[in-house]
Order: C-alpha cells, then structure tokens, then sequence
DNA sequence: TTTGGATAGTTGCACAAACAACTATATGTC
DNA sequence: GACATATAGTTGTTTGTGCAACTATCCAAA
C-alpha cells in the first residue's frame, strides 16, 4: 500500500514546485540582465529547436508538455520576435513545421550558458549523487502521472 | 568547484518543473471531477488559511512565493467564490486580514484527502529514503535561490 | 467516391504571473 | 508637527495556461 508517507505539512512544495518556480524565476532575471528580450516558455520551445529544427507544433507540444494552444501563441509570439518561422509541411498540409531563423540560432550558446550557470547556483551545495536521486524520484513523477 | 555536473540534456526538466506540473494538473483534474470549483493557486492560499486563519495578504504573499498582485486577484476571486473575507486590521489600516468562510472550512478534509491521494499516485513506485533524498535537494534549492 | 473519424492547428474565454506605477497608511527623525 | 521613507495593497499591461469549440486536412472503410 505505496507509502503513506507525506504528512500534510510536507506535500505542499511539492505540488506547488516551489523550487522550479524559483529556478524559472532566477533564469528570468538573468535573461532580462543579459538584455535577452525571451520568456522562459519561449525559451524552452528554443531548447527543443536547438536540438531538432524544424519540428512541427504537435511535436514541440510532446518535447514541452503543453497544449496546442500554448504552443500555438508561444510560436505566435516567436514569430512576432523574428526567431521563429512557420513551414507549411509539403507532404500534409495539415502540418506547420518551425524553423529557428538566424537570429535565434545565435542565441544558442548565450542562453544555454546562463541556464547551466543558473542551476549551479541552485544546486551548488549539493552532492552529485543527491542530485541524480532526485532527478530520477521528478523522472518517476513525471511518467507516473503524465 | 561546485558541479559542473548538468550536460545539457538534463538540465531542461529541472528548469521547467515538469514533475510538479504533472501534479498540479492531475490534482485540478481531480479537484473538477469531484465538483470542486476551485483552482490549484486558490486551494494554495486556502491551504496556508487552514494552517492559520486570518493572515494578511503580505503573509500569504510569502507562503504562497507569490507577489503581492498575485495574492490581491486571487483573493479577489476567493471572495467572490465566497470563500475568503477580507476584514482591515484595527491596528492597521493598511493591513487586510483574510479569513476563511465557513464554506471554505468545510472544504479542508476532502481537498487535503485529495491531493494526497495524488501524491500517493505520484510517488507510489519511490521508495521512502529516495523521496526524502528528492524533498530536501529541492528545499535546498528553493534556499539558495529564494 | 463518399463519408466518418482522427489529427493539426486556431480562436475565445477565464484564470494566473511578473512587472511597473499607483494610493493609502504607518513610522522614524528633525 | 512635518517630512521622508517604508510598507500594504490595488490596478494596468503583457504573457502564458487550460479547456472547449471550431476549421482544415488526412485517411480508411464501405
């Protein structure tokens, strides 16, 4: 009978991700510090891009676990922002597949940097190996419920 | 030299907080299907009022990690919802005390039952000793960069 | 080939978050 | 007491999220 094992007054954080709020935020000011004119939303659809360009919207819903609308306005804004372009695919027309322009893949590096410069901030005091229990305990989360 | 311990594909999750969006999504579903109007963000501040009924906005600000216009609109739809008062301190009148209805002290027990339950779903396949390990590298986290 | 169901994306609406600018009240100092 | 400063809360704007309803396109079965 699984672990009964949260008391009220522990399961608060856990919902509320008190922690990656405060990661997300940090990276914010960072990015506004930098002069870097891109939302944390917008930057995680970047990330995915980064990775594999020209991947279509349903696709990017998948990598950034968000809904069709969200995605929809957050490359409505990318576009607006000239680092985005919507490709109508040939083979289905059903399909718009994003493009990074120029302008967004000079952003890879900067961005990149100041999220990993954030995150040794925030785990800078703890062990390696708490640290791969716990990505492997958000990982188990993650897939229990998605 | 703390960790330079992320590559680039790990740090994304950490960042975006997936698993505590995973949990807030299942608990809202849950919350409708039981015919509970309320949002996750309402049921925060409802959460730190039934620990301590008749705290100021201010103080629900710093339990909830929200700003101070957060917590006015949403304790603006609380009273709508008529499940908040605000009442002005005697002391001060800058101070709005918010206190609970009688309609929100009844929803303490079957929210509290519900959101653990989620986190019984969560967490179910984790071992005690790993959730504990997880618990506190966030709490560090959330200390360090706070 | 038509039709019915699935899939990709968009739009409208309500709610929430972050930031800046604002009002009102309190407090400490001269 | 008067004034500067700090604190509590509100309002406006932009951005993002979740849901439902919608359009367009694709595909498969009759």
């Amino acid at each position: 009978m699984s672990n009964n094992h949260f008391k009220k007054g522990e399961l608060y954080s856990f919902i509320t991700g008190k922690a990656s709020t405060a990661i997300a935020r940090r990276l914010q000011k960072k990015f506004n510090a930098a002069g870097l004119n891109i939302t944390i939303e917008q930057w995680s659809v970047l990330y995915h891009l980064w990775k594999e360009d020209g991947r279509s919207q349903q696709q990017l819903c998948n990598a950034t676990f968000r809904d069709k609308p969200s995605i929809t306005r957050l490359v409505d804004n990318l576009e607006k922002l000239n680092l985005v372009k919507r490709v109508a695919s040939e083979s289905d027309r059903r399909i718009n597949l994003i493009y990074l322009t120029k302008q967004a893949q000079k952003l890879e590096e900067e961005t990149m940097q100041i999220a990993d410069d954030t995150l040794n901030e925030a785990l800078k005091t703890v062990p390696p190996e708490r640290i791969d229990v716990c990505k492997e305990v958000l990982q188990i989360v993650y897939d229990n419920l998605k």
